[in-house]
DNA sequence: TTCTAGGACGCAAACGTTTGCGGTCAAGCG
DNA sequence: CGCTTGACCGCAAACGTTTGCGTCCTAGAA
């Protein structure tokens, strides 16, 4: 905790100025080489570390970038986190972490305080109600939506299309004969949620099929919701034959649920997960994202904002990047048995 | 983007000068109630947020703290970083993440950004062998080292008691009568793979018996290499009976060898996974490590050190706060049969 | 009335950089 | 020799806050 050593210090210890110091260490081109690279060894041999806060404030912008998203146990989100993180590196920018849980109050306290760091840009997963304010301190500079979608708002998109594939899952079942198929997914007030349940629709609609309404449940995404929820489908008369699941952590429950049943699957019922969560050990058919690569793309994109129009052009077409899912199959599906 | 809103511009408004604008701000008591309602009223309306850069340059220390760890994917590394968050977000701290993918030369990098963003504190889960100057700058300031150890350096740690963990597993494998004990471990590199080791070395010594030298494997903490090195240790004319695991990477190669030569646990073997990864589903008995509760033990020690002492009492005894993992059984493991 | 106390606020410096502008000096040209 | 030119470097302002100190004014005490 030796004092700070500043560019002053070098410059005293040369008989140089601050500027030059300043510019020889910034590769300035009216610099001399030879005064850079003694510039260059005194500082190293004094041990400076620029003062990126100070060089932001002058500068007027920073090199943080921030990272707005409800979980990071989930690996879901730990995969998008990865990503962002090695885009970031790469560019010379440093993330900035903030988890939400879905709350709408910690998330607006958390995109306040990315606000006040002054970040380059954000990234956002969107709670499911995001707070008037929060969008009010997002404007403020570039920033991209990620998965989720607020409704009612212009900003670049990067997410699923979720639609297709909870459509892919269901008309694989239906194909196979299922009609009894149960949809476990969240609740409407995620743009996910809307999607993912209209896919399971349309892949009734398109193959002029009644949807089974009772075998439909809809909650928060958790494990003990899934698990229950299944459970209590389970003891209706009328069983289903097959399920498909609209998020990770309702296959999960979905899953322990079966466990707990001692159900034998695909035998005694067809299911399909979501996501590419470590199912391979139980061989899961699932609905496949594309979470990498949709995370870099947010990534690159927003970067290349960044750097390129920091003045920023209004009225341009807003990006919208929509990613295909796919279906992956394993072995937890199997055609109807009367 | 309509330029931003500074005190200066909250102090014109009302004609006020900008420290008392600061002063009202920061709610200092030497401002009349009625003037600090008005500039708060005005600050709002002006939609002003704070420059925390300036704040942090004109104060000395920034309100950011620093994670980095090797990797954001796996899940246990998501149970840390999750928990930092929470604590530094309960503190009014910001966390700024950093990967290193466990290369020194990125790390390096890391902690030097970390280090220009003069973040009040880091925590660092090292890679294994740090670059001399990533020490340099970590002692500039506050700093702890988790789960892993760097040899010769003295810095608060937050670990796991990785001998007691593996010595748990293997006695419980030799009290069942095995003998035949396989061990997937990392390389030595790492403090963790070290301590890991000597536990399931000392299970044996405390019982008397030889270590059977021909079933340790040792390798990077990847998938593939522990699917290979199972495959191959069960090509042996005189297999093992059982294995333990001492990664969770590991451990998952493993099981995916056994899934892929249609082994069935623990009939044909014996096996004890690591860690609490989502292995419920395949009802495996694993070392348990209280993830959580060492990284929130970890964050509170760092922020508490930040709030304190910001001076820092130097030959202070060096903390260091060892959890002791548990063994959880599930069904993977059994008695031993000749 | 005068003096003091203290409440409420303004001035200006400082934090560490960056950068426009100006200055110095030597070389090259006429 | 005088001039221009270009290479190299210094001065000082500015970025938005915070904070020590000084100032003003009003109320209460002597």
């Amino acid at each position: 905790m030796a004092q700070e050593v500043t560019l002053k210090d070098i410059a005293r210890c040369l008989s140089l100025s601050v500027s030059t110091v300043a510019r020889a260490l910034t590769d300035s081109p009216e610099i001399s080489e030879a005064t850079k690279a003694r510039v260059r060894a005194t500082a190293s041999s004094l041990g400076y570390v620029a003062h990126s806060a100070a060089r932001a404030m002058r500068r007027g912008h920073s090199t943080l970038v921030g990272l707005i998203i409800p979980d990071i146990e989930n690996q879901f989100y730990g995969t998008l986190a990865k990503a962002m993180a090695q885009c970031c590196d790469q560019a010379g920018h440093q993330l900035l972490l903030a988890i939400t849980e879905d709350d709408p109050v910690s998330e607006e306290r958390q995109v306040r305080a990315l606000s006040e760091a002054r970040v380059a840009g954000m990234v956002i997963v969107p709670s499911p109600k995001p707070l008037r304010n929060t969008l009010n301190l997002l404007v403020r500079g570039p920033w991209v939506q990620l998965i989720r979608q607020v409704s009612d708002v212009e900003a670049p998109w990067f997410g699923i299309d979720d639609e297709a594939g909870l459509y892919l899952a269901t008309r694989h079942l239906i194909d196979q004969g299922h009609r009894r198929i149960a949809y476990m997914g969240g609740t409407l007030d995620l743009s996910t949620g809307r999607g993912r349940l209209k896919g399971y629709e349309q892949a009734f609609a398109a193959t002029g099929l009644e949807v089974p309404r009772d075998l439909v449940r809809l909650g928060r995404p958790r494990m003990d919701f899934a698990a229950d929820a299944f459970a209590s489908l389970w003891q209706q008369a009328d069983r289903p034959t097959a399920v498909v699941t609209a998020g990770s952590r309702l296959c999960a429950g979905v899953l322990e649920a079966i466990k707990h049943l001692k159900l034998a699957v695909p035998h005694d019922l067809s299911v399909v997960g979501f996501g590419d969560a470590p199912w391979w050990y139980a061989d899961l058919s699932t609905i496949g994202l594309p979470v990498r690569e949709i995370a870099m793309a947010c990534g690159e994109f927003l970067l290349r904002h960044i750097r390129d129009h920091r003045g920023g052009d209004p009225n341009a077409p807003v990006y919208q990047a929509i990613h295909r899912p796919s279906l992956v199959l394993r072995a937890s599906t199997a055609p109807f048995r009367a």
